[in-house]
RNA sequence: GUGGCUGUAGCUCAGCUGGUAGAGCACCGGGUUGUGGUCCCGGGUGUCGUGGGUUCAAGUCCCAUCAGUCACCCCA
């Protein structure tokens, strides 16, 4: 068999990554679980007619389709692998949602998958971790003010370059237009949200061109795009663009609430900026977008925002507010560039040296002595040179090696080379060798 | 889905106008009958992405195909 070549998209780190992207994922967990919300798995798979609610989007969703089915039968099988994780959460609420207490947080962490054109940070399979609290009927804004914090909280548990995360609020600027007296203030923000790639001056033409708008209103549009502020002095220089309407008043003071809350439990974290739109519809309130610092061209890392109809049924209605981070996205970058890496590429702590071929029992009984204790302990593979065994621990980043004697058990850290006497039912490794860590490159 | 670029050793790449493959790093063995990293010596580990064509001869030229990659589109 030929060696199988790579498939791109579909990212497998080596074993230090894997190590990396194991940890991330822990740190996200232990965070998200300090804030309350609840381990959430749900299945790959769900019906196209979910999947496809919001249209324009049916290409790059995964089709499955049985290999046994009828050659000439060209239908799927209706089933779809999901491509984010808010869809299939919309769904789980609403088909439980008479057994489910509301609010209820949930974290969910897994991974997705889009037919997409693979690109650097853009994989067919990747690894996204939400967060989301849903309500019944009505959604306090104050979830919106706590999601950036436990994002925040988070990912400053993780030694990634600094991150700031840009929000702005969909009222706000849907008022804004309204007030201005635009025909379609949803059209209009999906116009200025091109403002980074197209540029102010294209913006304005297409605002005319599509929108009808004057050539006041398009200015007044790009001023408020050009709003932004770490702090909440933003509300200022909107009134100051002297457009009154009762949605975008709302909009102000629900983004005032989020970026006054940063300031004091994350300084540094939030940027109010008025461009931000994200491009989904369905959102109705506070949208985020975050970006790593150096790693800007890599677009946001972790997205989201209110969404008040995206799970309803009827009468039913749960509004929710959630972010997602894109865990592969950003480990993809990090680890290409080698910013980030663990101390080991194995687990173990401890290896033992094998002496010779008859002391194996003796060497599994000494290592099964570490393993009670916690202590991640390997024997030897062969019984070669010590130098040949030391270099085995080397290689992998295994801080220590026992050898075992005639007269006790000495352990090496091969680090440093210090090797001493010990006892082997009480050593201990120092914490921060335990297992291993992340660490920026 | 559209367009550009690229496929040679594990990795990064060289190989001029065609003459049956090379460098650095990595890796393996030895110097060092038992404590590594430095140093010295030795070793090339390859269907030149794949298939076809031109030619006495193809890594090199032509066609096709696959894959990778970047950009566009889209971004939940």
């Amino acid at each position: 068999m030929s060696k199988p070549t790579p498939l791109s998209g579909f990212p497998e780190w080596l074993p230090a990554g894997q190590i990396v992207e194991r940890q991330v994922v822990e740190t996200l967990r232990r965070t998200f679980e300090l804030y309350g919300f609840a381990p959430l798995t749900t299945r790959a798979v769900e019906p196209m007619d979910q999947l496809l609610r919001k249209g324009e989007t049916s290409k790059e969703v995964y089709v499955l389709r049985r290999l046994q089915a009828d050659a000439d039968d060209p239908s799927d099988s209706g089933l779809g692998l999901h491509f984010d994780l808010t869809v299939p959460f919309a769904r789980y609420v609403l088909e439980n949602a008479g057994k489910l207490q509301f609010p209820f947080r949930r974290y969910q962490i897994q991974p997705c998958w889009r037919g997409e054109r693979p690109q650097e940070g853009r994989y067919r399979e990747f690894l996204q971790a939400d967060i989301d609290i849903v309500d019944r009927d009505t959604l306090p804004a104050h979830y919106e003010v706590e999601l950036p914090l436990v994002i925040a909280d988070a990912l400053r548990a993780l030694p990634l370059p600094a991150v700031t995360m840009h929000v702005n609020n969909r009222k706000l600027c849907q008022g804004f237009y309204t007030g201005l007296g635009l025909s379609d203030p949803m059209e209009a923000i999906r116009i200025v949200d091109k403002i980074d790639k197209i540029g102010p001056a294209a913006v304005a033409e297409q605002l005319t061109a599509v929108l009808g708008a004057s050539d006041a209103q398009a200015k007044a549009c790009l001023a408020l795009a050009e709003i932004s502020t770490p702090d909440a002095s933003f509300a200022d220089r909107v009134a100051a663009l002297g457009v009154t309407d009762p949605l975008l008043d709302t909009g102000v003071e629900e983004l005032v609430a989020v970026v006054e809350a940063a300031a004091e439990h994350a300084p540094g974290l939030l940027v109010a900026d008025l461009k931000i739109a994200r491009g989904l519809d369905y959102y109705t309130g506070t949208v985020y977008e975050t970006f790593l610092a150096g790693s800007e061209s890599l677009g946001s890392i972790c997205s989201g925002g209110r969404y008040d109809n995206l799970a309803s049924s009827g009468d039913e209605s749960y509004p929710g507010v959630g972010l997602s981070i894109g865990v592969s996205r950003i480990l993809g970058r990090l680890l290409g560039r080698e910013e980030l890496t663990a101390t080991r590429t194995v687990p173990t702590c401890v290896l033992v040296a094998l002496p010779n071929d008859e002391s194996r029992a003796d060497c599994d009984r000494l290592a099964m002595a570490l393993r009670r204790r916690g202590i991640a302990t390997e024997v030897a593979p062969a019984a070669q040179k010590y130098g040949k065994q030391i270099r085995f621990a080397q290689r992998r980043g295994i801080p220590f090696v026992a050898f075992p004697g005639e007269d006790g058990v000495q352990i090496r850290d091969i680090r440093s080379g210090e090797q001493v006497p010990v006892d082997p039912a009480t050593w201990q490794p120092p914490a921060e060798d335990l297992h291993p860590r992340i660490v920026a490159g």
